[in-house]
DNA sequence: CGGAATCCGCAATGATACTG
DNA sequence: CAGTATCATTGCGGATTCCG
């Protein structure tokens, strides 16, 4: 998803949400401050890149605040911004809303509505 | 993204969600029913196939209804499901959330923020 | 430990042609 | 008009290596 197609922002936030990670992260993060290594633990399969670049995109979103510290070894944590914490109950409503409508999904390519004209 | 990693909702809901098209439809559809042609006019650069993938995945999730008339030339009718319907305000919140934070986003990859132990 | 850079396979996407 | 099938292309995401 390389650039934008329209201007409207359900697009721009789907360019930070959309994938895999960035909700995970999301969600683990609401637990507190987290380390990198804390994040790879949380997520098993995530590679190391992954993490990296996911992480970076939510950071410059000001969903997630990256926090560096000096010496050895190195330590950085992360932390949701006051404005990734007003994020999580909206992808929290996705979720419910997810689990409400349970019962309404097809298991791929079912039946299909026919009218005649 | 083919399967899942973690069994929570919110990785199941974004499955749906994920990528430019599924939002866009969805925000497309709002306005009543559409023929696959309206659609396509909607959103001029995305690709015959795509249309019809991301379509179907939508009508598989329960958020939009397929109705096929017989006849020729074939039409074919794409409305908002009742549960589609539902999941509208929440995209529209991550869309306001987006815009009331549009202060803090970073060009990508600004200032790093280094603290002394 | 956390991150950047590289290479690379595979899945996603686009273009085209064909069908009902 | 709407959809399927096939083939070509892109680019995401994983593995690996090197750096502070």
């Amino acid at each position: 998803m390389k650039d934008l197609v329209s201007r409207c922002p359900i697009e721009e936030v789907m360019q930070v949400l959309s994938g895999r990670w960035p909700t995970l992260l999301i969600y683990y993060l609401q637990d507190g401050t987290k380390r990198f290594g804390d994040l790879r633990r949380d997520n098993p399969t995530i590679s190391h890149k992954m993490l990296t670049v996911e992480l970076r995109k939510l950071v410059d979103a000001g969903i997630v605040q990256r926090t560096e510290f000096e010496g050895y070894p190195l330590r950085v944590e992360y932390d949701l911004t006051p404005e990734g914490r007003k994020l999580v109950p909206l992808i929290d409503a996705l979720a419910d809303w997810w689990d409400a409508t349970d019962g309404v999904r097809r298991p791929a390519g079912a039946a299909v509505d026919r009218v005649s004209t």
